[in-house]
DNA sequence: CTGTTAGCGCCTTCAT
DNA sequence: ATGAAGGCGCTAACAG
């Protein structure tokens, strides 16, 4: 039971020394003749060894496992974004510690830490809180940061990467869409505007009204500052902004939901008004799977997620191999917008490409 | 940068032996005077000290790292089992290593070989396949494994514990819904039934037809043997499904989706066709956030994910202390239908429970 | 109360 | 082509 097979009694096994059978586990199989190779091979096979690795970390220091922080993978935007860097992880022989932060500062500090307790040298950080301070003593250390959904700030540590897609771009793309549409009573349902990206995607649409000249209502924006942060609720929180913007006495046209679990409840909130979509028209971010197919299909802001974990990756071989070289510190992409029926009109302008 | 802080430096620093530092970390803060006590403490403190775990684990054998391997954390239901495993594991101090087999047994595989090669104690698998024989010499090792939705079959090795809910019996209760609706021809829509909760969930539905006196015919059942078999693209797949079923000369007039993704792919199949829901009726599985929130709202059968995963602790608890007593080593709870729009009948039998 | 000793399983010079 | 020795950072006897 409690006896695990170890290197040692392979070499006892194979009548060789425990350097004999390290080499052959590590590729160095030419080092020995044929015939002993073949015995190793066979005894390991034999008494399904499998070498152990937290002695080989604790040994080279090297871990061959990844540390990923989101929000939470209740979220499908997260959830696909979690299985797309296993995919990749995996093609690179590593393992993924997945953590989920619940947007909570505390909580995602002490992943972090945790993460690099366990020897973890690379960790990608979803969404995250604007400042990122606390980061500091733990890079110097030599922890690589990767954080994505969040554009570089200011202030951040020097060796901090990011990967994110231009959220004010991302804002003022939906929000004109909108505009153009001739709404002019746009509201905004988020949860508590407290990371990068979610301002940025505010930004954007104040940026976009004052564009069109249309003034900015503090009351059309729903941010939910009274309960929680996290993501688990996203849709229900959605769905209350939506009830609250309903009762103004001058409510919204049209509404921009943080992203597309907000823009289902949202969707919900307007049915259960008995009123409809795009009576209402509503538009999301991140173009999760469902978005395509809810009913009516969702218009959202689509992140080039297969793009932006190819860099992530390039990132850590770069900065796992030689002194960050081939890759940037700060990568913006460009948020597409997707029209869907969710805000359709009667005429549809011919401009906009529908899919 | 390398130069990590061990706890000999600590030692060092502080002028005490390593085991009074070991001790202080391990609680035995009683074993020393607190004059020493304060000073260790301080020089923790002051040089950022952090156990390696590495270290730790591979001198005490024990890991405070769960496996979880699950189809897909791309499908919503999944992504809240993870959420919820993972919040569990929090509360006792554990980590989760979060794997996605996409449903393929080499993968599945290589993921349970890989965890406990990585010192993993304990690994929860979420819906596996038929067979789980490659488990036993793993299991004999001392590998504990909880199986979840996957109810225990008659070869499975002897210290293998499964979660679930009846699939059988959730079949039968969402068929018989249908059937009492007045619907006869009832489609079956699902990926490969190559797992055991989803032969469940068919078998039940035969079950109902058959107590229900309705003749089974295979056509209606679409498994898409061709394709792949991942949930990554499950919405997709129960799209393909229904369009499939639309094209019969006698199509269905309702439908049981395989789960929540697939049936509303099979709605949004049914609003391309021309059609509307529950002018087609459509019921899933697994009760997604999303389900409730769809439109129409989708009828499906919900799991009790909280007791699941609180047996599946009480379960490793019981393990890691004595020898499995408390805990059994077969959980099998109750589905429970949830009844919503997406199987509206303009006549509601006062029977069903609406929420 | 505090320190000394002996490994956990593996890799990596350095010899043979 | 193979083997012996040392140590990664930590804990757990056992002494003092």
């Amino acid at each position: 039971m409690g006896s695990e097979v170890t290197l040692k009694h392979v070499a006892e096994a194979a009548k060789v020394s425990p350097t004999t059978v390290s080499n052959f586990l590590n590729g160095h199989g030419s080092r020995m003749s044929p015939r002993t190779r073949k015995r190793v091979m066979r005894v390991i096979d034999e008494l399904g060894y499998r070498p152990s690795r937290v002695a080989r970390q604790l040994r080279t220091g090297r871990a061959q496992v990844l540390g990923l922080v989101v929000p939470s993978v209740a979220n499908p935007f997260w959830g696909s974004f979690a299985l797309a860097v296993e995919a990749e992880a995996l093609r690179r022989q590593q393992q993924v510690l997945l953590c989920n932060s619940e947007r909570d500062l505390e909580r995602e500090k002490a992943y972090v830490e945790e993460l690099w307790a366990s020897g973890v040298k690379a960790v990608v950080l979803g969404s995250s809180l604007p400042s990122l301070d606390y980061l500091a003593p733990i890079l110097e250390r030599g922890l690589r940061v990767i954080a994505f959904d969040r554009e570089r700030q200011p202030g951040d540590p020097e060796t901090l990467v990011s990967v994110s897609v231009d959220s004010v771009l991302g804002g003022r793309l939906v929000t004109q869409h909108l505009l153009e549409l001739g709404h002019r009573r746009i509201g905004f349902v988020s949860g508590p505007i407290a990371t990068v990206s979610r301002r940025g995607r505010l930004a954007g649409y104040r940026e976009a009204l004052k564009l069109a000249g249309v003034r900015f209502r503090r009351q059309l924006v729903w941010d939910n500052v009274g309960s929680g942060f996290g993501d688990v609720q996203s849709a229900e929180l959605g769905r209350r902004g939506m009830e609250a913007l309903l009762t103004l006495p001058d409510p919204p046209t049209a509404v921009v939901a943080i992203n597309d679990m907000y823009a289902i409840g949202a969707c919900a909130a307007i049915r259960d008004a008995g009123l409809d979509v795009p009576g209402i028209a509503v538009a999301g971010f991140d173009d999760i799977v469902i978005a395509r197919l809810y009913n009516p299909p969702l218009t959202t802001v689509r992140q080039p997620l297969q793009e932006m974990v190819r860099f992530i990756f390039d990132t850590i071989d770069d900065e796992a191999t030689g002194r960050h070289q081939k890759t940037s510190r700060s990568m913006v992409m460009a948020p597409e917008l997707i029209v869907r029926a969710s805000t359709a009109l009667p005429i549809t302008p011919s401009s906009v490409v529908r899919r």
